[in-house]
RNA sequence: GGCGACGUAGCCAAGUGGUAAGGCAGGGGUCUGCAAAACCCUGAUCGCCGGUUCGAAUCCGGCCGUCGCCUCCA
């Protein structure tokens, strides 16, 4: 079976042919750069990080280019209100923003355009627009003129409808047709502005992302990305300013991934209901969010609550479980045989799983009936070349999902200044268990329970580690 | 109002015609000094109604409910 993957734009599920052979060119939406980001902006950077890791993991070489809006409305705004230099604020934010990207185990990518860096593109692409006819200049705003383009609507399905026209927040500005966007926006007192054919402005919101495709990518890209509220107008607007100009297809795959919702809605600054990824990674892992997304499907939303987060914490250990050291010396043998073969089948299972649209839920349910198989090999004294090579397997088909497994109690437990005493008391309690005085022995164990640091006796010895009461 | 998505066990969730993966939680066991971890056993007929079919969670129609977009938004 070869990779399918659902486009937006007809709406069905299309083998992956990419324009060059075994190459990929992606294009994701960043954020706008003017406050803090939430775990929603997050969803969509591990949605899209998990699928360049599998393309990659199949073979293709991708190009995986990623932006920021760094001059916009909000952000004109947002300074404003705090008295701060725009540009200041947007850089502040864009450094955050690659922070948490590394953070959160994402992948770094090839190009970060900012709209700042690409103004001559853009008035280029502008002005041939013009010269096409498909814009006009009006009061030293430029507008692309929607009825010139005969497939406008196509990817979301909507017609031109002048209906919505009362609705419009822009409704007074004397545009030839409502639904015609701002390509180039003239600069109001105070702004920040670039000097243009049209007189000092800045550029619309969607021209950016089409001309820094065209400027990183080409003039037709593999695939597109973006959160699924972006498909009306951003992405919509693109294809029409991209094609019209080019002629050309502008992405052969639209790909869109669900919603976060926190209390059963969209989780969005304005709405207010947003946990910050600063927030979030302060009380769990990336692993866990992670494992949340991937739990269901990226399309689909997904509801955050404290429920589904702690059970996703769960899943991940034990994964992370899985990949426990063997302690015994079998190493060939029924059993062996039988991890052997529970290893080709989760790597198999797991393929045919991600071939279809990226089903990450059916590719994971691999991963813990492989889990399932290693810890019974554990059990019955496997150890060796096979049991590591099912223990690689593991950890390598979770990297293709962005899990690093990370053993976070390990990691946490060597920084932490408490693990010398840690290490005593469980020493002392190892003592007490050798001269079976087990009263004093669980004391230790429940008083170190109680401050979250769990205790297991194994034949080797005594292992602990942190994990928060639920 | 227009366009679109979804509704599967206590919770999350996969599954697009042939009698329901996986995870979390729960119950019963094995192991353990006791625990923990691990392993084994244990649970749903798929929102409701009707239709197509030898056969439907999966196709069609209607109803109910939830969510998204239509305005900035990952």
């Amino acid at each position: 079976m070869t990779l399918h993957i659902y486009n937006t734009l007809t709406r069905q599920r299309e083998p992956f042919e990419t324009v060059e052979e075994r190459r990929a060119r992606m294009y994701v939406c960043g954020p706008t750069v003017y406050a803090d980001a939430h775990i929603g902006h997050a969803m969509s950077a591990i949605v899209f990080d998990m699928i360049r890791r599998y393309l990659e993991f199949i073979g293709y070489d991708v190009t995986y280019v990623t932006n920021f809006t760094d001059v916009d409305d909000k952000i004109i705004v947002r300074a404003n209100e705090t008295g701060q230099d725009p540009f200041q604020l947007a850089q502040f934010y864009t450094d955050k923003y690659l922070k948490h990207l590394s953070d959160l185990n994402i992948l770094a990518a090839d190009a970060y355009p900012r709209v700042t860096n690409e103004i001559m593109n853009i008035i280029r692409v502008i002005q041939n627009l013009g010269e096409a006819d498909y814009a006009y200049e009006m009061d030293g705003s430029v507008y692309f003129r929607v009825e010139k383009n005969e497939e406008y609507g196509k990817l979301s399905r909507r017609k031109q409808e002048k209906a919505m026209a009362g609705t419009r927040v822009d409704s007074d500005e004397r545009k030839e047709n409502v639904a015609d966007f701002a390509l180039w926006k003239a600069a109001k007192p105070g702004e920040p502005s670039w000097n243009s054919p049209w007189g000092p402005g800045r550029p619309g919101w969607h021209i950016e992302c089409s001309v820094m495709c065209l400027h990183h990518l080409g003039e037709t890209i593999d695939i597109h990305g973006g959160g699924n509220d972006l498909i009306f107008p951003h992405h919509e607007n693109e294809i029409a300013q991209s094609e019209s100009l080019t002629s050309k297809p502008f992405a052969r795959y639209w790909m869109h991934n669900g919603m976060l919702q926190l209390s059963g809605e969209k989780m969005s600054k304005s709405l207010g209901n947003l946990i910050t990824i600063d927030d979030f990674l302060e009380q769990h892992s990336a692993d866990a969010l992670r494992m949340l997304i991937f739990t269901g499907h990226y399309r689909k939303p997904v509801a955050y609550t404290a429920e589904s987060i702690t059970a996703a914490e769960r899943s991940v250990a034990r994964l992370q479980r899985g990949l426990r050291a063997g302690a015994g010396t079998v190493s060939v043998g029924e059993e062996v045989n039988t991890l052997r073969e529970a290893t080709e089948a989760a790597r198999g299972g797991f393929r045919q799983a991600m071939d279809d649209d990226f089903n990450t839920s059916a590719a994971l349910a691999h991963l813990f009936e492989l889990v399932r198989s290693i810890n019974t090999a554990r059990a019955a004294g496997v150890s060796g070349p096979f049991f590591q090579a099912a223990q690689e397997t593991l950890r390598e088909l979770a990297g293709v999902l962005g899990l690093s497994l990370m053993d976070a109690s390990g990691a946490e437990g060597n920084a932490l200044a408490a693990k010398a005493f840690i290490d005593l008391l469980v020493s002392v309690r190892s003592d007490l268990r050798q001269e079976k005085q087990w009263a004093m022995a669980d004391k230790v164990r429940d008083r170190l329970a109680a401050l979250s640091v769990l205790l297991e006796d194994t034949p080797d010895g005594t292992t602990w580690r942190i994990e928060d009461p639920s």
